[in-house]
DNA sequence: TCTGGGGTCCTAGGACCC
DNA sequence: TCTGGGGTCCTAGGACCC
């Protein structure tokens, strides 16, 4: 049997826990820079906020019903985050982090022994206890159906005290028949279309599905999802692995018209690559840059490129990085342009300690000793202090965050003083 | 005025090999 | 008139996830 686990409501929920007087208030996170709507609480669902929405068309909503409106405060996220899967891991050696909000628990043999609807509220109760954080559990067979699972446990929070279970056929048809096809975990926007119009409208529905269409329409993954929700387990708990690419890319706070001030921005997302390349000690031997205009501006010119260079030796330097990024940039800045958006992606990677020597030219050696250094110093200072000169010395986030809460867990200088 | 960021996997088709 | 068969590797594009 698998679970899966869900933080109902993850950013929304870690705001409330530092600031009880939140609950059954509105609350929504948003993106980077103030855009989007990323996290809502239920009663911000309730007043008809979707997901994605952009923030300003929904400031006098906001106003009207005294919505709570958040910043995303990553740093506490995360940190809640490893509280809450830490708390689990107790409930098997079997874990799966498979996202900031989302685990999955393998049991073997579990059945025979435990009451698994029982165990899964114990599990609620510990990280209830433990975090503040409210989660929702599924138990079944496979990986699919425990998904649709925790979908009923949150849909029916009073009738399932949040812990839903599909040990049955009569529950699993039940379950599937209740959830519309385009609610299926795998299947999204362009895959609920094409079976909506051959006349599939419920799990159930595509479960019954011809095998061969399935796998000619919607791939191996498709097929594989068909019998996962047959009950045919097809997917394991899956470990980590190393990335395959790295990206840092962003949206600035105003337009950037002016050729410096978007050097700066690659610059640093080069460099913000680079050390992420050498957390997973890998170097990389191919870059992309890219930059574009405002795509919502319709009245002004619209302009977007990347492009990909190969490298002449793998690295994870800094400066080689930033080097390498700007001779990218160079090649598709144009003129004359408002450009709102930038990003480097490193990809091709290679391990870091098995450096093929190239013939004609190397990543300069010194550099490794250096990095290693300018780590060591930015993680002691837990910021990053030391940069490299094309970069902006002054600040260190040209992002708009105008509503972030404090860092209540991860620094000491923002946790909550309680006055006797 | 203001619209996020970071990933993965699969397939088809082209280039190339013997 | 008639022009084989069987592979691999790479890439772009499309789908999906949170």
């Amino acid at each position: 049997m698998f679970a899966l686990i869900d933080c109902n409501n993850f950013y929304a929920s870690c705001e409330r826990v530092f600031q009880p007087k939140l609950r059954k208030q509105p609350i929504v996170v948003l993106s980077n820079n103030d855009g989007c709507v990323v996290a809502r609480s239920n009663e911000a669902k309730a007043l008809g906020v979707p997901m994605g929405a952009p923030a300003f068309e929904f400031k006098e909503l906001f106003e009207k019903n005294n919505f709570h409106v958040f910043s995303s405060n990553y740093a506490l996220y995360g940190d809640m985050s490893n509280r809450v899967m830490n708390l689990l891991s107790n409930f098997s050696p079997d874990i799966e982090i498979y996202s900031i909000d989302e685990a999955f628990l393998k049991f073997k043999g579990f059945q025979e022994n435990f009451d698994l609807l029982s165990y899964g509220k114990q599990i609620k109760k510990t990280v209830t206890q433990g975090t503040g954080i409210p989660i929702s559990v599924g138990f079944a067979p496979t990986k699919a159906l425990a998904k649709v699972a925790n979908k009923i446990a949150k849909k029916f929070p009073s009738q399932t005290e949040s812990v839903h279970l599909i040990d049955s056929e009569e529950k699993r048809i039940k379950a599937l028949k209740w959830l519309p096809v385009e609610d299926i975990w795998g299947i999204g926007r362009q895959h609920s279309k094409r079976l909506k119009n051959e006349g599939i409208n419920t799990a159930y529905d595509f479960t019954l599905m011809n095998k061969f269409w399935v796998q000619k329409n919607l791939s191996i993954v498709g097929l594989r999802l068909q019998n996962e929700l047959q009950g045919i387990p097809c997917l394991d708990l899956e470990t980590p692995a190393d990335k395959k690419n790295i990206a840092t890319t962003r949206s600035f706070d105003a337009n950037y018209t002016d050729y410096e001030l978007i050097k700066e921005r690659v610059s640093t997302f080069a460099v913000a690559c680079a050390t992420k390349l050498r957390k997973q000690k890998s170097c990389c031997n191919a870059l992309m840059v890219f930059i574009h205009t405002n795509r919502h501006r319709k009245d002004l010119p619209q302009y977007s490129r990347n492009i990909v260079l190969k490298l002449p030796y793998p690295t994870n330097s800094n400066i080689e990085l930033a080097k390498f990024a700007l001779q990218g940039l160079d090649k598709i800045f144009k003129k004359g342009f408002a450009y709102k958006k930038a990003g480097v992606i490193v990809m091709d990677f290679t391990p870091e300690n098995t450096e093929q020597i190239m013939l004609f030219e190397n990543s300069n050696p010194k550099h490794k000793l250096l990095m290693n250094t300018i780590d060591k110093i930015n993680d002691a200072i837990g910021t990053t202090k030391i940069k490299l000169g094309s970069q902006d010395i002054k600040k260190t986030w040209k992002m708009r965050q105008e509503k972030l809460t404090p860092h209540y867990t991860t620094k000491i200088s923002e946790v909550i003083k309680i006055n006797c």
